[in-house]
DNA sequence: TGTACATCAGTGAACGCGCGTTCACTGATGTAC
DNA sequence: TGTACATCAGTGAACGCGCGTTCACTGATGTAC
């Protein structure tokens, strides 16, 4: 007698696969052009079921666009966490931080290119609930940035204002970085491209307030 | 006799006159999405004529989405024009530049709105030419900082990654100031915003070098 | 100025195709007893 | 354990519609003589 390798799935766990799938098709198509271009047809075919079936999990591409958004964001969270963990010291964050940020672009492609490409072209919800979750990141950094030494005298608006400014560095940094895909040398130049940014907007933040 | 106030249009000049109508109705109706999801029925239905009567014009939707591209960094270059215009005393040149940004934004709102969008999810054609127009701008504005007082001793690759963060860091504002439209309060902040970050950018610019 | 012909922006019918959505259904899995 | 019924993920036919593209055309404008 056979031992069943897998046992079989039961119907709550089927279910959660024909989901995943339709997420994963549906990354992998809007990759092509954008999610706003994309049919529920076509996600169908590439998942293997029968357009109406779709149905049974979303209720739109536009939810779909929601489940994703949260999806991207949770993979880039667990980044965010590497990024933290350690201490601190001033000296090596900048290499530290870009370090973790180059290896999750590659490992998370998928999701870091539908966050570039939606939150500018994605429909209205999805392009609202990325910058909401942009912002939520650029708060976190900003309350980091407060535990730094030199930055006791700063005003809460002036951190924030750091805190967009590399955001926005790093974002910009990420899509340069998958738009020269395969090309090791010019990502080399973008990485270190990205350190001498973030040192010189550090060498700015330590010499600020001495002015106005 | 009644005098004729408009003289007949010549058969060329009617067609210069259709195919602004084409541009300006891909560039509105996109706006609504992007110019990958929209079809050339739509535009032809918008403009006035029948479908077939568009490949007098365009070759396909890519192609006007090329010319597109062409006329919207046309109206950015009157913009650099501008902020170059007037003598770079680097008292107030980030008020002016961030001055002259504010208005073009609201002025060619909807070239901003089309070059942000298609620069992450355009058609690649279009990606590629904006991305090349953006790199032309970073250089010419390297060129520039080459003249400012105090960058003297700096290498060629530090005004290019300066000039590199000064323009996403402009890109990004510009990004902002449209997602907030109509709410002028927080357009001012965002300007407030921006003008900080591009003094503590020329703050860490003015201190570079004395270190490594 | 008048005539004969060429050009060409725009027309309109037609095509096959993929779209989102409706509906009644099937049959395997799950549950109550 | 066995039976009877409920649930529900996925099916398949059908709908009306908008899509890009082809083709032969019209008729106003332009040009040559």
């Amino acid at each position: 007698m056979p031992e069943p390798s897998e046992p079989p799935l039961r119907r709550v766990e089927r279910k959660e696969r024909t989901r995943r799938a339709i997420l994963d098709a549906a990354l992998d198509l809007s990759d092509e052009s954008t999610l706003a271009a994309i049919s529920l047809r076509q996600v169908a075919k590439q998942v293997g079921i029968v357009p109406t079936a779709f149905y049974r999990h979303f209720d739109s591409i536009d939810a779909l666009g929601l489940a994703l958004v949260d999806e991207a964001f949770a993979s880039l969270r667990t980044m965010i966490r590497d990024i933290r963990r350690g201490d601190p010291a001033l000296a090596d964050i900048v290499d530290r931080s870009i370090g973790v940020l180059v290896d999750h672009v590659h490992l998370q492609r998928e999701h870091f290119l539908f966050i570039a490409r939606e939150r500018a072209a994605g429909p209205p919800g999805v392009r609202e609930a990325i910058r909401h979750q942009i912002e939520l990141f650029e708060r976190e950094l900003a309350a980091d940035l407060a535990r730094l030494p030199g930055t006791d005298a700063w005003s809460d608006e002036d951190l924030r204002v750091l805190s967009n400014l590399i955001v926005t560095a790093m974002v910009a940094t990420a899509e340069s970085i998958l738009s020269v895909a395969g090309r090791p040398d010019e990502e080399k130049q973008i990485v270190e491209q990205a350190r001498t940014q973030l040192r010189m907007v550090l060498v700015g933040a330590l010499n600020w307030r001495s002015k106005p």
